[in-house]
DNA sequence: GTAACTGCAAAATATTTGCATCCTT
DNA sequence: AAGGATGCAAATATTTTGCAGTTAC
């Protein structure tokens, strides 16, 4: 079955438009997206507050999930690796170009493990990486 | 001199009212302030467009900076190591605890490197860990 | 056929800008 | 006194909500 399906069934999700095509479109996308990418994506514009409630969706369905920024934006992101397999590890780096301003997952780079002060007990670590990215150097 | 001055001097910032008020907040406060944390902070009330032109300001000279987060929340916070220093450095973890959903400076944690892949060039990294604190396990 | 999804309109929020006035140096 | 900072008003932009019509199953 085409992945794009699989991923809606197995989320007991209803298969619509709007939901195909953002869903592809993340699945076609190295990086990360943001609002307005997805708005914008020229093809065929999706009402504003359909964009806005598929996201949610997808977020509350653990398929895509909001990744940290330093400079305020709000940027998601579906990370290959842990959709096939089911459900969301996100352990691995993002890296933000300075230069392009694209957002790439790094699946093959892994997040460490930092040592806590005592009492603290960590569920999840995000890492952002800023930089100038392999096309733009 | 008293700290508060030193900063606002060393950045050549007018020593005004709102700064003040708005600098001691981040001076008294141990983990990071959300725009509406600032507007709200009881005593006095700053007008709402002080409070974005003073964080912006504060931003520009590197007094305070952005902080990452995964909820898509914008959250600020000054690190007294760096601010004393008379420069960021900003390379330590945050913390977002999961119970009382505030954020914490773990300024002794350092954030390792990572070995990115061939192409890539680090610049400045973030790193934001979730679980519950100290204070609420 | 029913429940869920979408699009439109509009409300509620959040952020930015212009300008006159006030404050800091 | 001069330049910059503030507060108000208003313009923009962003996000949420309600509801009627449409679509998926």
């Amino acid at each position: 079955m085409d992945q794009l399906l699989s991923i809606l069934k197995r989320n007991e999700l209803s298969v619509t438009g709007s939901r195909k095509k953002i869903l592809e479109l993340f699945l076609n996308t190295p990086g990360a997206l943001a609002h307005a990418d997805i708005e914008q994506s020229t093809n065929e514009a999706f009402d504003r507050v359909t964009v806005y409630r598929t996201l949610q969706t997808f977020v509350d369905k653990g398929i895509i999930h909001h990744i940290p920024t330093t400079d305020n934006s709000i940027l998601y992101a579906l990370c290959r690796q842990d959709c096939e397999a089911g459900h969301h590890h996100d352990n691995h780096v993002h890296f933000v170009c300075e230069v392009c301003h694209k957002t790439i997952c790094l699946d093959d780079v892994t997040i460490p493990e930092v040592k806590l002060p005592q009492g603290f007990a960590p569920k999840h670590a995000e890492m952002v990486v800023n930089g100038v990215c392999d096309d733009c150097k």
